[in-house]
DNA sequence: CGCTAAACGAGACGGTACGTCTGGTCTTCAC
DNA sequence: GTGAAGACCAGACGTACCGTCTCGTTTAGCG
């Protein structure tokens, strides 16, 4: 078992210091200044650290970002509660989503990894592997259950539902179309669930 | 009425040839380079104009992006089709929408832009106005028809309804988190629909 | 006979007005901003006159400055008096000349002509043929009248004795390597007339 | 003793390599192209060097075209021959000088180094400190050891003997008002040095 | 416990692109 | 039909960062 996983390269003779430092200046920055403007050098600096100790360690400006959203977003991998009522779990798990996407610090970070992640397939593949695949399994985890308890059309695909609940508020999220309030939160599982229940 | 409108300012004596030089070149070079390496200066030499005169009409290279996009897109207006089956309308609309998302000059285009509206509000807005609600006005425009006809529950939000057709596909789009093809449309209608009519 | 006479090019049907606001402007701006720093641009809007007036005369930015240095110095072809001393009219002279050439406005024109002249031999040429030619034939007049009678030896040259009065004072201007002081130019005509009278 | 002087900056751990280069494309090119139109990029790209690197260590192109020049010139503090005929050492120090002005390569320097001189005091200063100084010391130590030796009048300023020597030389040179040749000198010498012996 | 190799901070380097400024030309419109 | 206004192509300016490359200086692990 591999004792630290990230985008990063295999430490030999790793200063942690350094590395806490990176990703805590990354964390700082990525909320002080707008992500165009983020640069490696800011954030050497930032970190008191060389140019060289990130280049060193990291292949791109875009993997230390999303390292740093590791870090801050830890395991992550927790699963959804199941207080046995589908709608009330469904509901607030998308509302506690809709309400963490729009802190400016999350959104922030948000807005930065996403940006990677258009323009770099690796990025993108990490964040599927390391952040998005948990996250969609603990809300299929929660269908599952409902779905074995025999609640849900026995046609339903899991993982498109899964994907229509996370979806629209991803949507939102992404676009500005709307308030990602609670009450968007309802009405999407709403749909969703209504889609779905036998 | 104002001739032209986008985010680039307002015209005084200037010049379409080098107007649509820009954007030509923009929407080559969209597709052959990797956004992050898309600059001013090759647009400036591909179009065979000076840099001042991208400069002088656009505010940053998001915006000459923006424009080209818009100038591809056309009016893009265009209601959906009212065959009077709602389901069959719905889903030819996402199939048709995925696979143009998936299309590998669109998608770069739609990476490029998406990239702007994460770090650009004005883009963003620009977005929202005038791509974003025409679209989603044009779906949301087919299920009213149906609303009236009292095919759908009355409670239903269209606002929301459109967003979970398209959330799901756009977030598809986005981390490329499973196949843009036409079952996952149609089951996303599926999920949508279910959860909508009476 | 032509009417104007200058660097730049014959006139047709010629704007007076635009062509004093132009070398006026020059004059203007030539004190105020650093050489280097004098642009046509800033001349036109000064002048409020198009930039292409400016290029429709004038074949580059030397031959304004010249033609206002011309403007300037009018005739300039006054002949020196004649006293009946020679030191004294040849110490008059340098001292003016000294006093002249420290003058703030002088002295900017002055560099603005000379970076011209190091760079452009058409500008030298000119300057050569219708300042620098007339200056020094009028003190050459006077050290001909001397020596027409017999006050000088017969084997001098005219022409370097006027170099010789000239030339060291010119050296002090151009590389401020001393005071231009009414004592150095008597010093130099001390120097210069000694070895020149019988 | 500072191991190098000049008007860059003082080297922290700069690369000699990256010096030499700059010096040698500049003077290279100030042969080559007219001074107008010798830019910093012209000289970064022949030196194979950024421009960044030239930015660090020279705050103009001015002095960059002076530490090329001084490179060129190397010590220059060669004193004046002393055969013991003060005539004929001055006229070989002039015929030399007239010379070597005359030669392209030369003259082009020098004209560069003189526009910039006549805009900018720092590196008129420079000269004048560097260059010009230790050549008149030179020159005024020949005619001092004439003093001395009461070849001289007594009243004469030694200062002004050496600008009545290299005025008239410089003056030709700079406004191409006559030929620079062994007469000229000659005849300079001439005059100089008849107002000035006993 | 001292050697040695690495990782480190610092920052210069060759480059690329930025956004601005100006040069000189060309076009439009008012007088 | 000239001249002001200013857009146009071109390209240099001086700056900011990129990613690489020395520099000496810690620092850690092995021998």
């Amino acid at each position: 078992m591999p004792e630290r996983e990230s985008v990063s390269r295999a430490p030999r003779r790793r200063s942690e210091r350094a590395r806490t430092a990176v990703l805590d200046a990354t964390a700082a920055l990525i909320e002080e200044v707008p992500y165009a403007r983020l640069t490696v050098e800011a954030i050497a600096a930032r970190a008191g650290v060389g140019k060289q100790t990130i280049y060193r360690w990291w292949p791109s400006r875009g993997a230390v970002v999303f390292d740093a959203l590791l870090e801050r977003s830890g395991g992550g991998d927790a699963a959804l509660p199941d207080t046995g009522d589908l709608r009330a779990d469904l509901s607030s798990f998308l509302r506690a989503s809709a309400r963490e996407m729009t802190a400016p610090s999350t959104d922030a970070f948000l807005r930065a990894v996403t940006v990677e992640i258009l323009q770099d397939e690796a990025v993108a593949l990490q964040y599927r592997q390391r952040l998005l695949t948990p996250q969609r399994a603990a809300v299929r985890q929660r269908l599952a259950t409902a779905y074995d308890a025999g609640l849900l059309r026995d046609d339903v695909d899991l993982d498109v539902l899964v994907e229509c609940l996370v979806g629209p508020v991803a949507g939102r999220w992404l676009l500005g179309s709307g308030a990602l309030d609670d009450a968007y939160a309802d009405a999407v599982v709403d749909v969703a669930l209504r889609g779905a229940i036998r």
